[in-house]
RNA sequence: GCGGGUGUAGCUUAGUGGUAAAGCUCCAGCCUUCCAAGCUGGCUAUGAGGGUUCGAUUCCCUUCACCCGCUCCA
């Protein structure tokens, strides 16, 4: 079909250069420190930036707390928010996998430029010919097939009694082993380098003193301050299971290497609901928030044909989610990641694990008694709808980037009205005649109720240009005929059409557009 | 973290071992009845640090940032 193809077109033409530059230019996002010549993995958000997410963040608390969905029972649904602390108690990061599981030393090999986790390794111990032990590192998933064929491979006979051992065990018992190990895909010996730290959780320090016993993190995800007051939750706000706690905030981790602008970022927004519920109706409930999820992005005016549903495969399930129903993401097709897709929310059951682990390391009961049935207690299950919200940023500033050769602008910015960071701009067509006494008398008029832009300087073109570099959807221009009638044009940013309304109705006029 | 590439004004580009140039943007003014028009004026740059040199934006080293590929993304 010709419009689709069009369409796809027009799609290939986005180019995150050219919405790095715009992000720069108007005021969206700038590199964070950039006077010191920036800071890698960090990011700004200027003016035009703050009000984008504080829209997506706004919207999508309404759409979870304020205002949360219909469940399938035809009632809304049961959630309540916290703002829990950045840095909390470092047992809970104990508790949760992250202190364990965020410190794997990692392994590289100078030949073939892989990097593996060095406890995933292992290592054969082969006799060469002047009688000397070498060593021949393997997957810790290889079997004798793989063994063989690449013993075969490297021109070493097969011994099935050949020792096998633990990578780490040998690196640290056998003198100068790096130098004769072969990399797991390596031809030569020696092209491995020591296993290095990665601990992926920001450290501090808590307290005048630095020492070991006052080692904090930064938390690394919103999820556990909502399972660390979830006992508090449930004793102050009479909820009952199911329910959902909502958290957003800030959460930092010490990427390997950050990249593509602000989508893999060192600290980062996310906007996380943990829904309790049990474990009978986790199933139900991963896809009522699954649906109810892909729903909301759809809404804020994500394309079908951007987004992607995709479930996690077994082996890349996280720690809390291999037991149960699995993960599913929605995937955004950023233009980086174009043809394929990004990470943009993931809905994922995370089973009964964190409570049982805090309960566990605290020694607190995490127990839900049934109401109903106070013989019946249980640990209820977590389905986590996450989100990122400087992700949901990223994804409505491209999809919103239009380049169209058919304006001065050459591009313009098509967000749905309600996520624009401006609504409207009030345009007088000159700077004299009456033309900004009325354009001020508009704006004072609308200022209370939308973020409006009031501009007067230069000529009209380079204005609606500006707005459209924004995205403003309406432009409200004010000429000779309003100072007769009281009527202004109403120009549209997606199509630049003109209509002439009512200087009384332009309120009322913007209200109607904001629900669409 | 590895390999490759790039860093000159807000943007796009020029140029040189010896006063850093232009277009657009931006700002001020004039003009202007609807899409970056015109005229006048203005602000602003060699990513940072060090070395060689009488003199470095240019050559060398280090570093930082960004881009691409790998890796990583619990």
């Amino acid at each position: 079909m010709q419009p689709a193809k069009a369409e796809t077109s027009q799609t290939a033409t986005k180019d995150m250069k050219d919405i790095v530059a715009l992000c720069k230019r108007r005021g969206f996002v700038f590199p964070a420190s950039d006077i010191y010549g920036g800071i890698n993995g960090f990011w700004d958000y200027g003016p035009l930036g703050v009000e984008l997410k504080n829209n997506l963040r706004d919207l999508w608390w309404r759409r979870m707390v304020t205002c949360p969905p219909i469940g399938p029972d035809g009632h809304p649904v049961q959630i309540v928010g916290v703002d829990s602390a950045i840095i909390q108690n470092p047992k809970a990061w104990v508790a949760s996998g992250h202190v364990g599981g965020f410190s794997d030393p990692m392994v590289d090999c100078r030949e073939t430029k892989l990097r593996y986790r060095e406890d995933k390794l292992k290592a054969m111990t082969v006799v060469d010919k002047k009688g000397d032990n070498f060593y021949i590192a393997f997957d810790e998933d290889a079997d004798q097939e793989i063994i063989q064929k690449r013993l075969k491979k490297l021109g070493i006979a097969y011994e099935a009694n050949a020792p096998m051992g633990a990578f780490e065990k040998m690196y640290k018992d056998v003198p100068n082993f790096l130098e004769k190990v072969i990399g797991p895909d390596a031809s030569k010996v020696g092209t491995l380098t020591p296993p290095k730290q990665f601990n992926l959780m920001f450290q501090t320090y808590v307290g005048a003193t630095a020492d070991e016993d006052s080692k904090a993190y930064l938390r690394p995800e919103t999820a556990q301050g909502i399972f660390l007051n979830y006992k508090n939750v449930l004793d102050s706000s009479r909820v009952k299971i199911p329910f959902g706690i909502a958290q957003i905030g800030k959460a930092f981790r010490n990427e390997v290497n950050p990249r593509n602008f602000i989508f893999r970022s060192r600290e980062f927004e996310q906007m996380e609901l943990e829904w309790f519920c049990h474990k009978d109706d986790a199933a139900k409930w991963q896809k009522f928030w699954f649906e109810e999820r892909k729903k909301f992005w759809k809404d804020l005016g994500l394309s079908d044909e951007n987004l992607q549903m995709r479930n996690h495969d077994s082996d890349e399930l996280s720690h809390y989610a291999k037991a149960g129903l699995g993960t599913a993401d929605i995937e955004y097709k950023f233009p980086f990641t174009a043809p394929g897709f990004g990470e943009l929310e993931g809905i994922a059951h995370r089973c009964d694990f964190d409570l049982t682990q805090h309960q566990q390391h605290s020694g607190e009961k995490m127990e839900y008694i049934d109401p109903d049935d106070p013989k019946n207690r249980y640990i209820p299950h977590v389905i986590e709808p996450a989100a990122g919200l400087t992700r949901g940023v990223l994804a409505l500033l491209c999809e919103a980037f239009t380049p169209d050769p058919n304006r001065p602008s050459g591009v313009y910015l098509n967000f749905h009205p309600k996520i624009a960071p401006k609504k409207a701009a009030i345009l007088p067509l000159m700077a004299k005649d009456g033309h900004p006494e009325k354009a001020e008398k508009l704006y004072m008029e609308l200022r209370e109720e939308f973020p409006v832009d009031l501009d007067i300087k230069q000529n009209i073109g380079k204005r609606y240009a500006r707005q459209d570099e924004i995205g403003t959807p309406f432009c409200f221009t004010i000429d000779n005929d309003t100072m007769n009638d009281d009527t202004v044009t109403v120009r549209e940013r997606n199509t630049m059409a003109q209509e002439r309304i009512s200087m009384s109705k332009v309120a009322e006029y913007l209200r109607t557009k904001m629900k669409v």
